[in-house]
Order: structure tokens, then sequence, then C-alpha cells
DNA sequence: ATCTAATTGT
């Protein structure tokens, strides 16, 4: 089959297609198609040649449409799905005179393959019946849509209608718990786990070590990752765990993790590499951001945005701006707005205002529209006391009708050091804001954090 | 013989 690939790169589908004489060989050729680049949804003709196999095909009747069914909606979600994957898909199942709850369960996951969340409960409510598959989709395309307490609900619903959870569902509510930092509820989903006897599989240990990490219970989620015997682990449960230990602040513990993984037979990825890059942004450690940056091509990885992001941050955290701008304008792409602001927000720190100015403008170019890029600009205007050209920036806001939203300022914390910046005299609320500020200052002093106020400017 | 699942600087 591998051949095959090969001959299809030269356009010899149809005939390749023919020899297809089972669902395994039509699997294949499209795994195939999609290594190549071959538009699926308007090859018609693998379409035609997969039903024709269907038709003559010496399976039941029975069995062969939900499966070829399964088979066609999955064609149809893989990749990019879209809306017209799913309308397709639709027509297929609307025509199917066999319809079964596998059947059923793909058209469900065809809907949340293809984010439409909406049309997959329309499904789901419509279902004669509902096997744990039906409730993990549904569970799951809320979790994809970001409707976490929905998410929750329906494995309330499930728990209440009878049927057992399995690994699958646990999963996706895990997932949930992360996203919504609930670790009560984690908890509760990981006693659940353990009573019911559901099989701890890799991919439900690294939901349970992600939703711990991401619920900033590092202790419990380095309990569950510790569980495992290596030969049981791989990279994307040490992603997880490595990735946690950094977002969490443990920059030793994720390095050592991380030099641990390398005593493995696991190879690190691209994502490893991230998580280690921030680890060393947060802890302020560049020589040893631009190691691991350089190792990353080392071993042939290509850097990607995301990595650059979070070497220009280590960079910009040390105080290294210059060096950052210099980076960030030798990247083989274009730098994102969230880069220039992160550059920006560094020179504000840093109190390089001359390239803070430079940044701020690069800004405003890039994202005309975005109120908060000429707030930002402004506020190194007004650092610098240059109102003139605070002035000159708003004009220049005011004549492309950009609305400037609420005038509320934005807490920086640098180390212990909070900083108030920006207040806006022109605003309704103004003197309401401006003792918001004061009161939140008061209550950080009071702590014992050092605030500050930095510019209060008219804009 | 058919359906559901994990890690990311944002």
């Amino acid at each position: 089959m591998l051949n095959a690939a090969l001959l299809c790169k030269n356009g010899n589908l149809i005939t390749l297609l023919e020899n297809c004489k089972s669902m395994c060989d039509f699997k294949q050729m499209h795994s195939i198609m999609i290594t190549f680049g071959i538009p699926l949804i308007q090859e018609d003709v693998f379409v035609s040649k997969f039903l024709s196999f269907a038709a003559t095909s010496s399976i039941t009747w029975t069995m062969l449409i939900p499966s070829s069914f399964s088979f066609l909606t999955k064609l149809y979600s893989t990749g990019t799905p879209s809306l017209e994957d799913a309308v397709y898909a639709r027509k297929l199942f609307d025509e199917m005179s066999q319809r079964n709850l596998v059947s059923w369960n793909s058209m469900l996951d065809c809907y949340v393959k293809c984010r439409e969340v909406l049309l997959a409960r329309e499904v789901f409510d419509l279902m004669p019946e509902r096997d744990v598959v039906s409730w993990s989709s549904m569970i799951d395309g809320y979790v994809k849509g970001g409707e976490y307490y929905e998410a929750l609900a329906i494995f309330q619903k499930m728990h209440g209608s009878g049927v057992n959870a399995n690994e699958v569902s646990m999963v996706s509510v895990l997932n949930a718990c992360a996203h919504l930092g609930a670790l009560e509820q984690g908890i509760m989903m990981h006693r659940y786990i353990i009573d019911k006897r559901i099989t701890l599989t890799l991919v439900l240990r690294t939901s349970l070590v992600d939703m711990y990490a991401k619920c900033g219970a590092i202790d419990k989620a380095l309990t569950v990752f510790r569980g495992a015997s290596v030969k049981q682990t791989d990279v994307l449960i040490w992603n997880a765990m490595i990735g946690g230990l950094a977002t969490h602040g443990f920059i030793h513990e994720s390095l050592s993790m991380f030099t641990e993984m390398q005593n493995t037979s696991i190879t690190p990825d691209e994502i490893t590499y991230l998580c280690i890059l921030s680890a060393c942004a947060h802890g302020g450690l560049v020589n040893e951001a631009w190691y691991f940056f350089k190792c990353l091509t080392r071993n042939g990885m290509n850097p990607k945005t995301k990595h650059y992001a979070c070497m220009m941050d280590a960079l910009v955290r040390a105080g290294h701006l210059t060096e950052a701008y210099t980076f960030l304008t030798q990247m083989p792409m274009e730098p994102t707005a969230s880069m220039l602001g992160a550059l920006f927000n560094g020179c504000i720190n840093h109190r390089n205002l001359d390239l803070a100015e430079l940044v701020g403008k690069k800004l405003v170019e890039l994202e005309p529209d975005h109120d908060g890029r000429y707030v930002g600009l402004s506020n190194a205007y007004a650092v610098i006391k240059r109102w003139d050209k605070a002035r000159t920036l708003r004009e220049a806001m005011e004549k492309r009708g950009v609305k400037k939203s609420p005038g509320w300022s934005f807490v920086e914390i640098l180390g212990s050091t909070h900083r108030f910046i920006a207040h806006d005299k022109t605003h309704p609320q103004s003197e309401k804001i401006y003792d918001i500020m004061n009161f939140i200052m008061k209550q950080l002093t009071d702590v014992g954090f050092e605030c500050h106020m930095i510019a209060s400017l008219i804009l």
C-alpha cells in the first residue's frame, strides 16, 4: 500500500480505488489521500468507488450500511471539517433506511468534529437510544465548544440515566474540570474512576495529570504521574507534567523532569521544548532558553511561532530588550500582535521608552482598530511626558473611528511591584476609576506589595 | 465488522 501511495501521487487514483477490496483498504486510501493533500470532499471518485464497493460487498446489507455510513462520516469530518461536510453526511444519514445506534453515534460525532454543538445536541436529543459512546461524544462536544458547565451537566445526566462512564467519557469530563480550574469536581471525578474501577489508561492518566496541574494541585499531578512506570508513559504525559510544573513556577522541577525524561527512551517533541522554554522564560533563565531553543533545530525540529514567542518572552523578562527586538525582526515569520504586545509591556516595565515607542507604533499599525494598542502607546508617551504625541495619537484614533472601551487601566505584576498605568480622565467614570485604583493599591500595600501609579493621562 | 478520548505562549 505504501507503493500505492506513490502511484497515487502521480494521479493513478482511480485504479487504486478500484483495487480496494475491503474496508481496511479504503481506510488506508483515505489516510494516503490525507497525507498527500488530495482534497477528499471534492473527490467524488472516492465516494463513488467506495459506494460501489459497498453495494457489491458480501457483508450483510444491514451491517454494511451503518459501517459504511460511519466510515463516510469519518471521511467528511477528518482534517479540517466544515459545516459543508456535516451537511453532506447528514444527507446520507437522512437517506439511510437502516439506522442503528452506531450510525446515530457517527452522525453525532460528525457534528461534534465539525464544531456544530447545537446540531450535535439536536441529534443527541432525537436518538432513540444512547450508549456510553453517545454520551461521551456529547460531553466532548460541549468541551470542544468551551461549554464546560454544560459538559459537567451532561455527565451528571448520563450518570443519572444509568449509563456507566468509561475512560473516554472521563477524559472529556476531566478536560472540562481542567478548563474550569474546578479542583473539587476533578477530585470527585478521580474518586469516581477509582470507585467504578475505570481502567486508568495512559490517555486517562494524562488527563488526570493535566487536570490536577491546571487546577494548581501540582503535588497530586505528580502523584498520578508517578503512579505509572516509565514504560507505561509516552511523550504526552511527560509534556503534561513538565508543562504543568513550568506554568506553576516550579522551574527547577520542570527542568529536572526534562532531564529525567531524556534518560528514558522517549524523545522530546516540539511541545516538550515549548514547555521548557516556557519554564526558562518564567524563571528568567535566558541562557538556558537560548540553549534549548537551539536544541530544537539541532534535533531536527522546526521552531514554530510559539517557540519564538516563548524565546522572546524569556529575553523580555530578563530585560534583554534590544536583543528581543532584534530576535523579533529576524524571525522567519511575521511577529504576532501578542508578541509585540509582550515586548511592549517589557519595554514599559524596564523603562526602555524609546523602544516602547517604536514597538508601540508597530502595534498600532498592526492592529489599527484595537483601542488597547493606542492606550498602550499613549501610556508610553505619558511616562515621558510627551503630551503632544499623545494628542496626535488620540486624533489618529478618532479619525479612524476607534471606540475606546472603558478607560480602566491594567495592573501589571512584576516581581513584588504592582504598577498602575494609565488613567483616563475623559472617561465618564473617571473619578470612580481613580478611586478604585487607589483602593486596590491600598489593599496591595497593606499585604506588603509595593505599588505605585506610573501615569495618569488624558487620552 | 462499525462509533467516542490526552499535552501547547494565549
